[in-house]
DNA sequence: TTGACATGCAACCATTTGGTTGCCTATTAT
DNA sequence: ATAATAGGCAACCAAATGGTTGCATGTCAA
């Protein structure tokens, strides 16, 4: 989970993630057209996406091709996120309320 | 929304976010309690909280109170997490026929 | 078979990050 | 008034990060 976090914290990644989204299976040269970096640094990126299961390759010959899994970043929604949607917590408004508690 | 990706890309700030999930509204001292860290350290952590706007504080004479927002993990599910759940993407076993059809 | 193309590997570099220690300031309680 | 408590500030440090360049390897086409 950690490493899916630390896979998306990084801009770059998350614009590979969404070339894949907007054209799947890609091969490295075709997600490096149009950045602004190297392909090495490209090839890094999709290492930590691929460690991180986000993107899953297969070769076909000597072409790499990049697919999107969408599996993990579901598991973010539902295991992490919906979590803090549960339970609206503390409207704003009320804390305040919790504020003045503390002097009694 | 980079900010926010940055701040839950560590598990400490997780944890942070864990524990004012539990408990909403604690002070910094409270939130050292029992982790292996600094309050220095912790400090620098809500500082980054904060600044991606997910931990609000209040002044309350020597003490901060630090409250839980969870307005941009809803957002990251509502504006980021949710693209990646629909069109449902390539299934595995679609894959391979894309594959073949690059020999066409 | 030989050159062009797609990718891999490794060393190196600057900056950011997560953490520390030491000291300072503000507020509260005795 | 003074000591204890809650927090803030700044310098420093090691390790991780995001990037580069240079060269090597595997595959395809002429």
């Amino acid at each position: 989970m950690d490493d899916v976090f630390k896979a998306l914290a990084d801009a770059s990644r998350r614009s590979l993630l969404d070339r894949l989204h907007a054209n799947n299976g890609q091969t490295l040269n075709e997600l490096c057209d149009g950045l602004a970096m190297t392909r090495q640094a490209v090839t890094k990126h999709l290492v930590i996406l691929e460690a991180a299961n986000l993107v899953t390759t297969f070769r076909h010959g000597r072409e790499k091709l990049h697919y999107l899994n969408p599996v993990p970043i579901h598991q973010i929604g539902e295991r992490w996120i919906k979590k803090f949607e549960r339970g609206k917590l503390t409207a704003l408004g009320e804390l305040k309320r919790q504020l003045e508690k503390r002097d009694e």
